[in-house]
DNA sequence: TTGTAAGCGTTATCAG
DNA sequence: CTGATAACGCTTACAA
């Protein structure tokens, strides 16, 4: 069935006999006689009148929804952002567009420039890589966006930023707090936002705690968990010794860590103590259960969403972009030995 | 910065010195002077002009959007679906709108019935449970629906399914050629579709196996870890033997149950065997990695997808509803002692 | 209180 | 080839 196309307040009107500002009026809740609300509801509903979203936007320029965009809504980090945004905006009466924009940077660009054709009030946006190009799009774009990352100038957009250098002292901290000495590193790829932070600040980091780090005990891939794996190979087949603890830029890379130790007949955390970073759900499922510093991926994207409401809500557009940072937090499981529940003999197989 | 409000293509024509029409010609590649054309590129080019997508989607009744409505995005089984479904949107030239809409029922008429406000060319919704009020929503929407689940009435949606029953099948031979005889189920909410298809398809396949199901060795509860990990202890506390293995409805379920039979001393698989189901990520990182009986959610998102961008591509409309089904498959792993198989390599990004 | 009419930014028709 | 002009469906002055 459902063959009439949808009706207009111009078909309402007529099957109810009066104009179509009237309509609009009922419809809108302002002030009309009681008789003309009756008529109006009355044919509005046998006719299943439902108001053109498109029309409306049209009219009032704003479409009600936010554009959120990430480099894979795969990974854990962003899906944990979106978990938060998505309530935050649909209470606030929002929809969600979702932008998967893939590693290419000029995606998002794309997306940023996008937002010019005004399909969404606003945007929150997770740069992988931070580009002049981004910025000079962030200077130009018209709608309120919000950056979840670092961003060099403040002042250009509203950000939600983690202290990425604090928390990699936390683990670092914690290992050497555990005596471990020779600590390695397997980070994602340097050119990235978050990768060039972790790398900065491992480096920061050791330096200051007076750790040498040995040749081929740093290693540079993707985020993912071959990645891990084969930096863990590389270790364990070159001529340093094996580190004793593992730092990797985040959960998935440690996890293809803690299977290639296992695969080597190395015990985690007994030979190798292993962190991950970002807490993702994975962290505590795997075996053993990961260590792993917090970025608070979650309370980010909450921060973000309240950001750019605000902003969207009355006129709050003269106040000057504003920046949160949201504190690392190390969970600490049975990988670094933390409460590490006696193993009942568990050989790979 | 980005003072000036967007210009129109009232604002381009005044510049070039064309009328609108000219203007929209040029910008839509229809035939024009060279020199309208020159002038009309340059004069956009230098104010930034930007085509309005909501003007756009007025006059021509297409959004370019396309929702995508599941129960929780951080499911990972809505999580696969998406990751397929959003490159393939992309691709076609469609944004995707995301509505996670909680467990409640309600909340998904209200997306079906939203569509009526013509935010969006079509839908592909996962219901959580398909009412009598569903049915007559999806009767009356007018845009193009595509239903993830079973559906009771062929030719009300397109529609892709799954045959459950099929790879709860495939999971209890599985146990059963391991010699397991006391098959224990685990079971999310038996009033959703799919709660309700695992619920009779385990009833259905232990009988025809001839296998006993003894009093307390069956739970119902929510598709999560906590539900696999209540279930058994609830089980090793009761009065029933422990079952040697036990089907869990997916694989949060059996993620609890591995952690619960950990904490409890029971082996895996020695003492008992675990099967999951959906086959999501998590399988394959727990410890021990889980056997799961995948119901091919990729695929799923991905037929979906297909069947959408079909009906909204041409004038397809005429064709009937078509229904797809996708073969579930079983994926063994340590959790049945079952050839420790090598992972397809498929970690969350 | 109500109706007429003017937009919102596009596209498309129809004369010139 | 080009320029008025009428939609698309809605909101909102401005009049009546």
């Amino acid at each position: 069935m459902a063959a009439h196309s949808s009706p207009t307040i111009t078909t309402i009107a007529q099957a109810a006999g009066v104009s179509i500002a009237s309509v609009s009026r009922v419809l809108n809740g302002l002030p009309v006689r009681a008789e003309t609300e009756r008529r109006v509801l009355d044919a509005a509903d046998r006719l299943g009148y439902v108001p053109n979203a498109v029309a409306r936007s049209l009219k009032s320029a704003r479409t009600h929804q936010i554009a959120f965009a990430v480099e894979d809504i795969g990974n854990p980090v962003y899906l944990a952002m979106l978990r938060e945004i998505q309530p935050l905006l649909k209470a606030a009466g929002y929809r969600l567009v979702l932008h998967s924009t893939g590693a290419d940077a000029a995606e998002e660009i794309e997306v940023l420039r996008g937002l010019g054709q005004r399909y969404a009030d606003g945007l929150i946006i997770v740069p992988i890589r931070v580009t002049r190009e981004h910025l000079a799009e962030l200077r130009a774009v018209e709608a309120p966006v919000v950056v979840i990352g670092s961003l060099p100038d403040d002042g250009l957009a509203d950000n939600v930023r983690t202290d990425s250098r604090r928390g990699v002292d936390m683990a670092l901290r914690h290992l050497t707090g555990l005596g471990r000495r020779r600590i390695g590193f397997i980070n994602g790829p340097a050119d990235t936002v978050p990768g060039h932070a972790r790398s900065e600040a491992f480096r920061a980091g050791t330096a200051r705690a007076g750790l040498a780090v040995a040749d081929g005990t740093v290693h540079e891939g993707r985020f993912d968990r071959e990645t891990g794996a084969r930096a863990v190979h590389r270790m364990a087949d070159g001529p340093a010794p094996m580190p004793d603890a593992l730092l990797c830029a985040n959960d998935l890379i440690a996890l293809g860590a803690l299977d290639a130790l296992r695969s080597r007949g190395l015990d985690v955390p007994g030979d190798v103590a292993v962190v991950g970073m970002d807490d993702t759900d994975l962290a505590a499922v795997s075996w053993p259960p990961l260590t792993s510093v917090s970025l608070g991926s979650a309370e980010r994207g909450a921060l973000a969403a309240r950001l750019l409401l605000d902003r969207l809500g009355a006129d709050a557009d003269l106040s000057a972009p504003r920046a949160v940072t949201v504190e690392p937090r190390l969970v600490v499981r049975a990988s670094t030995g933390g409460a590490h529940v006696v193993d009942d003999g568990s050989a790979a197989g």
